[in-house]
This record gives C-alpha cells, structure tokens and sequence, in this order.
DNA sequence: CTCGTGACTCCCC
DNA sequence: AGGGGAGCCACGA
C-alpha cells in the first residue's frame, strides 16, 4: 500500500482494517504504531465507531484490544454480535476474550 | 472557536 | 507486581 500523506489517520485505520484476512484479527495497538503513531491507538478505536457509517464495510470485529479482548463489543448493538461474527469465521471467544488470540494474530505490517 | 472525551497503550512509581 | 498518569488525533457540543 502507498503512504501518501493526503490520507487522514482515518483513512489509514480504514485502509488497514479492510485488508485484515478472513479468520484473523489485530489490535489497535498494531495499527496505530504500523501508520505512524503507536500512542495515537485511542482513535484506532474511534475510527472504529464510525467505522459502520462509512463504506465499503469495515470488519471492525476483526479488531480488539492487546489483550484480545472484545472491548468494543458493547458497540455492535449491545450484545454479543462482535462475538457472533468472530465464530462464524472460526475464531473461539469465551468471556469476551479470543482464545488463542496469538495464533489468530494478523500483522498490519503484512500489507506494507 | 474552545473544551472535553473516546472501542488504547506505554512508562514511571 | 499493581496502580496511576500522560500521549496521541479527530469529532461533537
């Protein structure tokens, strides 16, 4: 992918979120030190919830904290969608965590 | 236009 | 080892 400058932090979360494989996942962290700012992962997770207004879709389930947790799961409807989705792509959660989340790990960096 | 907050993470004590 | 504080960028009121 090109880093062209005219691509706001958004843009970049977006881009990178899009590209993450079927039955993988990320964290914020991941993305937010791959596009520049490691600190900046905070807006990884805003972008995040504006992520289902903008289009093409944003598999935003596909992304989770460093602990691989679910902790945005709250925003896909207040149930258990986030959890849903990741199954359905052969992820295992169990109490809002991704078992074996290291092995289901998908680096941001593969795309650059 | 200014202030506050947010789906996080890292460093320091 | 655990708790607390700071930093990042963007958006809404």
């Amino acid at each position: 992918m090109k880093n062209s400058k005219d691509e706001s932090f958004f843009e970049k979360v977006y881009d990178v979120v899009r590209q993450i494989p079927y039955g993988k996942v990320t964290s914020y962290g991941a993305i937010a030190r791959c596009i520049g700012s490691p600190q900046a992962s905070r807006m990884v997770g805003w972008a995040m919830n504006g992520s289902h207004t903008i289009k093409p879709y944003v598999p935003a389930h596909r992304v989770v904290n460093r602990n691989g947790m679910l902790t945005g799961k709250v925003h896909f409807g207040g149930r258990d969608t986030m959890q849903e989705l990741l199954k359905a792509e052969g992820i295992e959660v169990i109490e809002d965590k991704i078992v074996n989340f290291k092995a289901h790990f998908w680096d941001p960096m593969s795309i650059y």
